[in-house]
DNA sequence: GTAACTTTGCAACCCGGTTGCACTTCCTTT
DNA sequence: AAAGGAAGTGCAACCGGGTTGCAAAGTTAC
């Protein structure tokens, strides 16, 4: 899902998931669309000179909400977060599985690779799967 | 996994992962055996009238290192703990898939629940998952 | 009994995440 | 254009889980 996006396209983007393209919002996607891996608030932070924490974490977390990125919990301490396909919405059905190599460090979306199905005990009801394997990537092992 | 083990069974367990059985792990290993649900840090500590954290935490990592119990990552800031099954080498094979309730908070193993095999993109070395589903569970439905 | 090693306890620290509040910016209404 | 309200931003401070260093206590080997 990287890089490659004019102004125009961020806004868009931004309409089309209800959020109202302020500047930092934009820089904010911009960043975003420029990784190759998910990316947490710590190294979000890294990528601007001067702004806030506070800003960027209320970015994300808005972002979240309106489905333009989805959280991956892979372990490390660090919550990442990555852009969500353009008909995402988050259902169990949209889910992919997630890869974090043990010597990068990189948390990768398998965006092909869908989150199996399982069948839960008897009155069990499903919202959601966070599913992320370990291991080492494809780069660190050649 | 729950209760119902005697001290000698305690020792016992411990010897077979290699855990020299000190009184600490011992009480330890005894509140872990009497969880329903996996357990964290905090939650362990408030077993204990007089226990240090930096004690719980150690012993905690000393058993999952000798793999008398695996780790999960619920995405609820707090990494969760729950005994491996007696076989249980903690490989891929051994591992099943968890279950975190939105409303009690709880984290079940469902021991059940083998995980599912991933193939991965040519050149990923799978070493590990961790698959944690969310949802409601059984009782918090009734 | 003493030396060497392990375990435990205390204190302090680190860091990601989060909240409260004031200030600014933007949008609406008149 | 001005006033008012809502939304976004920035700063400071806090919280809580996790982690480390070090000294004291306990254990084991000789």
């Amino acid at each position: 899902m990287p890089s490659g996006m004019t102004d125009e396209d961020k806004k868009r983007q931004l309409d089309s998931r209800d959020i109202k393209p302020t500047a930092m919002r934009e820089l904010v996607l911009d960043v975003l669309s420029r990784q190759t891996a998910a990316i947490g608030l710590p190294e979000l932070e890294a990528h601007f000179e001067k702004a806030d924490r506070t800003t960027l974490y209320r970015t994300l977390k808005t972002f979240e909400e309106k489905k333009l990125i989805h959280k991956i919990v892979d372990g490390t301490g660090t919550v990442k977060y990555a852009l969500c396909s353009e008909t995402c919405e988050c259902e169990p059905d949209d889910l992919h599985v997630h890869f974090l190599c043990e010597k990068c460090g990189k948390t990768y979306c398998l965006y092909d690779i869908p989150v199996p199905t399982i069948n839960l005990p008897h009155g069990f009801k499903l919202e959601g799967v966070n599913m992320v394997i370990n291991g080492i990537c494809a780069s660190c092992r050649k």
